[in-house]
DNA sequence: CCTATATAGATTTTT
DNA sequence: TCTATATAGG
């Protein structure tokens, strides 16, 4: 242990060593903060004999929390029992054991984006309301906010007057479809928690509380958080202020900021040493993060070596940038660097088809992660709803998403007379039953009775089959094979693949867990609904694509950060506050981060929106960024075959100014230069004066 | 009363 | 470009 500790700086390891009274770590990107929280665990089981089993760690993915126990166990080379995972998954621990505290049985579903919005859009149209005004994704945001404490019902009753009816209808639904939403999950769990007696089991249970990624945790994490921890104070958070990307989903920086408040006698350590970056890396991402005013501000600093320039490519048009990413990827994977080390980040899923396509043109292999997930595609969707139905009588969620699935002639009208009749009757064998009597076509008759027998079937069969057989045996007797042939013409082929890959994976997760019948089904069904865009990454020699969201906590050697312009990142949605712009500047600084070695920035000056060109504007965030750390590279004037100049990218000494003199304004540093020689337009920002544009000639250069 | 086709309309980020 | 709704045909 002592040897370990000598692999950590003075300020990560007094972050290790200290247990006086609660800890906040504010640890800047790539200053180790895992390596601190994994060592401090490994520490409290080693020399401080806490049983393993009773330290709790929250992390922010479920990949995050695999990582980090093993991290620990390859510390302590052996098995250790942490409980490590993320509040949802805490949470739904909690749920299923006292689920009847909250008036849930413990075999309740949770509901994914998709069914949250369907059934809001049945809320809406049982209340008789605009469908323009209540859609169902503003909807789904506005419900989201109120639970996680965002904003109160009352307020947003100002923009949406009838949001009271709607909030309590639909969770009067998930209640009498013992399902939950994602806030529901925490709101359940605080409640559980709020009751003293369960409250001070599970403090005096957890001897130790750890919490990674803090900024980004909700108030009502945070009040589940304050409860467990309880007055002992035996509680240790990791968090950047810089790096709080999801306020929109009601992460509060409060949290960081009164941290020192709430818990009494805390103690703050900064981590200011970066491992990860290149001096110009870090550079840049501190010029740009510098221009928020929210933070409690920290710079950070490296003894890695300066590195290349950032490299920044202008391209005409999106299909350009595309194409200029991918041939700089063959270049980069042609010096010998490996495809896995490479990363393309951009701020919205919709932006990465070009760029798909471009490197699919070149023959590069690259896995995308996140945008439409692996089992929220629709075949898999379908396939689960059947596997649900034969496990719970009750979960009538998934019988309306297959009463026409495949498509056997019953349509809305149907599935209306289906919704009275779910007012009464809670199975599907009942409430199919009574539907086929009331039906009058003899046609939708026999399509009602058949579907009943295809899931008194499938019920037989879950505790006989293998998971794999399973599955297999629900596409046959749904035909849904010939559905999928029928329907989908285009990539039919790859649709039957997912739903092969879907028996596949419950068959090894049921290996793995050693689960049996409606344990490992529950148990699997939930691990899908809570998994996380990171928990598909895979360690292949592949290229990986992913939004900037999904990219916190990484890091890559090589990262390109894709479409910097106006409206797009900073994104149009979100540039009406200047709260709203800090959240996009933390953005970029994230994405910036992510890099180790070699950051490429690039933009389009027309990009196709709609299916139409229009212009754009560079980003903002491309100015901020000092421009003697950028280096532009150009596209061969003839033919179109792009230049890429990899060869010595030792960072210019160069001319370009750094310090300036002018009669007026005194000493300026300089923030950016354009264009060359006396004429050249150069900013620098004047301590009494302000940032100002000035023609070179007028300037003394000092350094 | 279901289903296939045309047309208009919308695009953030995710546990 | 892709999706959700309106409309007409079956």
């Amino acid at each position: 242990m002592k040897k370990l500790l000598n692999e950590l700086n003075p300020q990560q390891r007094e972050a290790v060593l200290y247990f006086d009274s609660p800890l906040l770590i504010l640890a800047g990107a790539g200053s180790g903060k895992t390596r601190v929280i994994t060592y401090k665990i490994a520490y409290m089981v080693r020399e401080l004999s806490f049983s393993p089993e009773r330290i709790l760690a929250i992390t922010f993915t479920n990949k995050a929390a695999r990582e980090m126990k093993e991290r620990v166990e390859k510390l302590l080379g052996s098995d250790v029992p942490v409980f490590v995972s993320t509040f949802h998954s805490f949470c739904v621990r909690l749920l299923r054991s006292h689920a009847a505290k909250v008036g849930l049985k413990p075999n309740f579903v949770i509901v994914d984006t998709e069914d949250k919005k369907r059934l809001l859009k049945e809320v809406v149209k049982e209340l008789n309301l605009d469908t323009e005004l209540y859609s169902p994704s503003a909807l789904s945001s506005v419900l989201s906010n109120i639970k996680n404490g965002t904003f109160s019902l009352d307020s947003a009753q100002v923009y949406y007057d009838r949001i009271s009816p709607i909030f309590e209808l639909y969770n009067r639904k998930l209640k009498e479809l013992n399902a939950v939403d994602f806030d529901d999950l925490l709101l359940y769990g605080r409640d559980i928690l709020s009751d003293e007696r369960t409250r001070s089991y599970y403090e005096r249970y957890f001897q130790y509380l750890l919490i990674d990624e803090y900024q980004d945790t909700n108030r009502i994490q945070y009040e589940i958080a304050r409860s467990i921890a309880g007055r002992k104070g035996n509680i240790c958070v990791v968090g950047d202020e810089d790096q709080c990307i999801y306020t929109w989903r009601g992460a509060n920086i409060e949290n960081i900021l009164s941290f020192e408040r709430d818990f009494k006698n805390a103690k703050v350590i900064k981590l200011e040493k970066n491992y990860r970056c290149t001096k110009v890396i870090l550079e840049a991402a501190n010029a740009v993060i510098s221009n928020n005013r929210l933070r409690k501000g920290k710079r950070l600093y490296t003894d890695n070596q300066t590195g290349e320039p950032i490299r920044l490519f202008r391209a005409e048009t999106d299909s350009e940038e595309s194409l200029f990413v991918s041939k700089a990827i063959k270049n980069l994977i042609k010096k010998g660097i490996s495809p896995k080390d490479i990363a393309v980040f951009y701020r919205t899923n919709s932006l990465s088809r070009s760029i798909e396509d471009a490197l699919r043109r070149e023959g590069i292999s690259y896995q995308i992660v996140g945008g439409v997930k692996f089992y929220e595609r629709k075949e898999i969707k379908d396939i689960l709803a059947y596997l649900r139905l034969s496990l719970f009588e009750e979960d009538l969620i998934s019988l309306f998403r297959v009463l026409n699935v495949p498509k056997r002639g019953l349509g809305s009208a149907v599935e209306e007379r289906l919704r009275r009749i779910t007012e009464r009757e809670r199975s599907w064998s009942g409430v199919l039953s009574k539907l086929e009597g009331e039906l009058r076509m003899e046609k939708q008759r026999r399509a009602v009775r058949e579907l009943r027998e295809t899931l008194e079937i499938l019920k037989g069969k879950t505790s006989e089959l293998s998971p794999y057989e399973l599955i297999k045996f629900i596409v046959t007797v749904t035909n849904y094979e010939d559905y999928l042939r029928n329907e989908f013409k285009e990539d039919f082929e790859q649709r039957l693949e997912n739903v092969r890959e879907l028996g596949n994976t419950i068959q090894e997760f049921s290996e793995r867990t050693g689960l049996k019948g409606e344990e490992l089904y529950l148990d699997f069904l939930t691990t899908v609904t809570l998994s996380s865009d990171q928990d598909e990454i895979e360690n292949a020699e592949k290229v990986t694509l992913m939004t900037v969201h999904a990219s916190k906590g990484l890091e890559f050697p090589v990262v390109f950060v894709t479409g910097l312009e106006e409206g797009v990142f900073p994104h149009f949605k979100s540039s009406d506050s200047s709260e709203e712009i800090e959240e996009e500047r933390r953005l970029f600084y994230v994405a910036v981060t992510r890099a180790k070695r070699l950051l490429t920035l690039s933009y389009a000056k027309k990009r196709r929106t709609f299916g139409k060109l229009r212009d754009t504007k560079p980003s903002r965030f491309i100015s901020e960024i000092p421009s003697n750390l950028i280096k532009e590279v150009k596209k061969r004037t003839r033919g179109e075959t792009l230049r890429e100049k990899t060869e010595n990218l030792e960072i210019e000494k160069s001319r370009k100014p750094k310090l300036v003199f002018h009669k007026k304004y005194g000493k300026g540093v300089v923030k950016r230069v354009d264009g060359r020689g006396e004429n050249a337009k150069v900013t620098a920002f004047f301590s009494n004066y302000g940032e100002k544009t000035i023609i070179m000639k007028f300037l003394k250069v000092l350094a």
